[in-house]
DNA sequence: ATTTACAGGACCCATCCGGTCCTCTATTGT
DNA sequence: ACAATAGAGGACCGGATGGGTCCTGTAAAT
C-alpha cells in the first residue's frame, strides 16, 4: 500500500509531542537531569494504548534519538535539538532503513539484476525520496508556520514536475 | 517496511521494457494498429510468470497507462509518451494513491486528529514525497545518462537537506 | 469456427504488522 | 536495605495484506 507502518506514524507524532513539550527552545544535550516526559505522559497526551507507546519509545531510545531514565522520575527526552532530526531517520529507526525496493537494500540482493533494464534508475528513485525526507526536521513539524511554506516546499521538490492531482486508480 | 510492492516494482520495470522496446522514440497515440508487446513476451523479457505479468499489465490497463488490444496479434502498449507519465503515476496505478498515513488520505479518516499536533505536517510530508517522485519520468528511467544526474537531482530534491548515510537502525 | 490474447475475478498461503503481556534491570526515596 | 517506579527486551497471537495461481468470459484475427 506504500504506507507508513502505524508505528512509524506513532513515533512521529510522539516525537513532535516531545519536542513542543520540551522545558524551552532548546533540549538538554547530554546529561539531561530531568526527562521531559515517561511513557505513560506521553500515550495520555497522544491518547494511545500505553504499551504501543512504550513499544515506540524503546525503538526511539536504540535507535538514539531519545535518551531515556529508568527508575522512579525516569523518562525520555529528545537526544538532539529539533533541527537536527530528520524524518528519514524517524522513518529509519521504526520502519527500517528507506528501501523503495528489495534492490536498493544492495546489491545481489534481487534476483532479476540480470535482466531488468533499469537498475541504477531505481537508486535514483530511491535517493531522491530518501532526500526529500531528509529535508523536513522535527522542528519544522511542531512550527505552525511550516504548512504555510507547503506550496513553495513541495515546488521546489518536485523540481517543476507537473501538478497532477487525479491519482485515484487502485490495484 | 515503508517498500513499494512487488507488484508495483514489476510494473515499474514492465514499464520501462515497453518504453525500451517501442518501436521508436514516440509511442504512437491513439488507434495504434500493432501493439508493442504482449503479456507472454514481457514475460520472457522480464524473467517474471506469466500470471503475475499478466495481473500488472491488466492493472496498469485500468490506469489508462497502457493500451490494450485483444485477440491474435494482441498486446499491450503505451498509453502515451515516456516523458508524459511519472512514477507517482505508476505507483498510484498499482499501489493506490500516494499516502505515507491514514491521515493523508483525507480528513476525518483518523482517530487522532483532536489530539494530533502534527496534522497539517504530515500532509507537508505526504507532498514532498508525492513530488519528488513526479519529478521522475519514465523516459529519465530508460535513459542510460539518467543515473549521471544522481547527484545533482537528488540534491536539489534534498533541499539542501543534510546526507546523513548512517541509518541502519532496525525496529 | 477456431485460435489467440486480454478482462475480471476468486482463491490460498506466507508474511508482516499491530497490539498485548511478562520478566528483568536500573534508579529514586524512605 | 527495601519498596516503588519506570524503562529494556523479547515472546506471543490474531488480523490484514501481498504475492501468486487459476478459472471463466469476451474480443479480435484468420
Amino acid at each position: 500500500m506504500f504506507r507508513l507502518s502505524k508505528l512509524t506514524d506513532y513515533g512521529i507524532v510522539i516525537l513532535a509531542e516531545l519536542a513542543l513539550s520540551a522545558p524551552d527552545g532548546e533540549s538538554v544535550p547530554a546529561g539531561d537531569p530531568r526527562p521531559s516526559l515517561n511513557a505513560r505522559e506521553l500515550a495520555e497526551h497522544v491518547d494511545l494504548p500505553l504499551p504501543v507507546v512504550s513499544k515506540v519509545l524503546k525503538a526511539l531510545t536504540r535507535a538514539e534519538i531519545l535518551d531515556s531514565q529508568r527508575g522512579t522520575k525516569g523518562g525520555y527526552s529528545l537526544a538532539r535539538k529539533p533541527e537536527d532530526l530528520t524524518v528519514t531517520e524517524m522513518i529509519a529507526a521504526l520502519d527500517g532503513p528507506v528501501a523503495l525496493t528489495q534492490c536498493s537494500e544492495g546489491p545481489s540482493i534481487c534476483d532479476h539484476e540480470a535482466t531488468c533494464a533499469i537498475k541504477s534508475p531505481w537508486q535514483v528513485i530511491n535517493d531522491v525520496v530518501q532526500n526529500a525526507l531528509a529535508s523536513i526536521t522535527l522542528a519544522d513539524l511542531t512550527n505552525p508556520g511550516f504548512a504555510a511554506q507547503h506550496a513553495s516546499l513541495a515546488r521546489l521538490a518536485g523540481l517543476g514536475g507537473q501538478d497532477d492531482s487525479s491519482l485515484n486508480e487502485e490495484l
